[in-house]
DNA sequence: TTGTATGCGTTATCAG
DNA sequence: CTGATAACGCATACAA
């Protein structure tokens, strides 16, 4: 590959005039810069960005380390960031960490190595070590979607307690007073907020909480299949199912189907976060959708600013909230039924 | 940020000697290792991979250019090439161009600057600026999915022309006659292939090529409900629907939903490439599978092979077969409907 | 308007 | 075993 020295030396002229005619920097007569581009054009010259950001020490270049790129809610969430990267001339290096916080460190460690400006981290939430990682480095992070305890960062997360009050409050309106929860792991804040939310839903309208309806999994496919075949073992049977997030729902869906139970007939089924390809055919699945585009774009932008040290407030926590979506997977009143 | 001077400084060494700690390179007392990994442990010292590169000449990233990241399809493949990547040690960039050959061009500008060390690229297909861009800079890359005509590139690609063939003999043994090809752009490569595979299983076949009844338009949603409308007011009416991926298949179901069709009763559906959320939930599209997973690795390690330069071979043309998933979307032979 | 010297952080080469 | 020097490709400061 060329070098500005080649172009240099092609175009009679010194590195650096070439340099100024890359970066329209600086005075370049009309006739030199004509000579420099056609040299440029004829060694296919393209400039080394690695050199470029050696000397700025700035890369233009975010990272995003999110949990799961199969999830559609991630990757919504990813096009919110790179639209907001992009609209402010940052590029963006996405990495999927499967809930794997061996990973995750790495991706981080691998990242930091190749001097990115700036994280958006959705944590595994196993230990802290990426955190702490990125905080021995003062570089500018924002943690999405969850809360990390004990730490003080910015932080962009969907309202998970509010969301799951909603869902949960609608079911009861229905008539159902068994709800099973199908939650994600324990360890995660957004889990344990849905759960709260869930109870305390129950709570607030004189349900009895019952702590065996809670069942703790992964915010997985295979999870959600499993933790519904615990939820059909119940006694007294449930009437309803909370899957706590979308994955869960399609395992949840894949059990109840395989049992011959029908939604919402004989089961009604709420979830958090949609389905999209789904819904498009099937919309028939009761929600509480997350704003994951904007979650993305909000949280790049806070990013940025902290970038541009136009902001020197302490750290910021945002709170999107949920909306819910009545479809048909709740069925009527239950009594009516 | 801490750099290898710093360290140095540190521990009381020269700089050097921080580098063979670190690279494991080089022959190190066992004091001055321990004094130079207590420095770098105090300092949170990382080394600068941008440095690194300029010098090696080697960033050990590969870069996978797609048209759409919100596709199973590819997100399927692109774990393929981040795995068979990872596995030699090689991170990925992944870039989304969403069929737009503008973006397209600008993203393999962007990432030869940054010296990645090959690409695997998904052409929009509309010109070959960003093919040219390539060879002009003598970095090895593979196509993946689609053949560029008159252009001597490994490919890596599923066999369109053979999927269409068997999905389109499938609905004539089911008694079909009038089959809508719903089918992507004209100047892709898949979608012609696919209408050839189609069009041959019609003669094959002894059943009239209709010319009316090859509709073009994008492999989006949107595109696949107006290709769908299409298809309705053809006349005499057609009986099956050929989706030509699976977002058309999406959107034409929501066409034929909202005009109250059903499928399989009303209308037999066929695609190439699976729904994965949906098929989860509800199994019963009848469709060709490419192996997404294996064609981001094959091509991968093809590209690896050729960084390494242990193959010497001409260009290499790799076709993987589809396989036919039959589910209740044909429903039953017509004369029994 | 153009060019020279210098340094970004790292490592290969060669010397001690 | 350890270190000084130079170079990777580019752009800033300062001259000419």
């Amino acid at each position: 590959m060329a070098t500005i020295r080649d172009v240099a030396k092609r175009a009679g002229v010194a590195p650096i005039t070439v340099s100024r005619v890359i970066n329209n920097s600086g005075y370049v007569s009309q006739e030199t810069r004509k000579r420099v581009e056609a040299a440029i054009a004829e060694l296919h010259y393209v400039p080394n960005s690695l050199a470029r950001s050696l000397r700025f020490k700035r890369t233009h270049t975010l990272a995003l380390v999110l949990t799961d790129i199969t999830n559609p809610f991630w990757t919504t969430a990813a096009r919110g960031v790179e639209d907001a990267a992009r609209e402010n001339g940052f590029n963006l290096i996405l990495c999927n960490t499967d809930e794997d916080e061996k990973r995750e460190a790495e991706y981080v460690r691998v990242l930091l190595e190749r001097q990115v400006d700036g994280f958006l981290l959705v944590p595994a939430c196993g230990d802290n070590r990426s955190i702490m990682l990125l905080q021995g480095q003062s570089i500018p992070f924002v943690v999405l979607d969850r809360h990390i305890p004990g730490v003080r960062v910015d932080t962009v997360r969907g309202d998970s307690f509010g969301g799951a009050f909603e869902l949960t409050t609608h079911l009861i309106r229905l008539g159902h007073r068994r709800i099973a929860m199908l939650s994600g792991p324990p360890h995660v804040s957004t889990a344990e907020s849905r759960v709260s939310g869930y109870r305390r839903a129950l709570i607030y309208h004189n349900v009895p909480v019952d702590e065996d309806l809670i069942l703790y999994g992964e915010y997985k496919e295979a999870s959600g299949r499993d933790l519904a075949r615990r939820a059909l073992s119940l006694q007294p049977p449930v009437t309803a199912l909370f899957a706590a997030n979308n994955f869960i729902a399609i395992g949840a869906l894949q059990t109840l189907r395989e049992a011959g139970i029908r939604v919402p007939q004989d089961m009604a089924l709420v979830s958090i976060d949609d389905i999209p390809q789904a819904s498009a055919i099937y919309p028939f699945l009761t929600v509480a959708v997350q704003p994951a585009y904007e979650m993305g774009a909000i949280a790049t932008r806070l990013l940025l600013s902290r970038l541009s040290e136009q902001s020197d407030h302490g750290p910021l926590e945002i709170v999107l909230p949920m909306t819910i979506i009545l479809r048909e997977s709740c069925g009527q009143h239950l009594s009516s039924a």
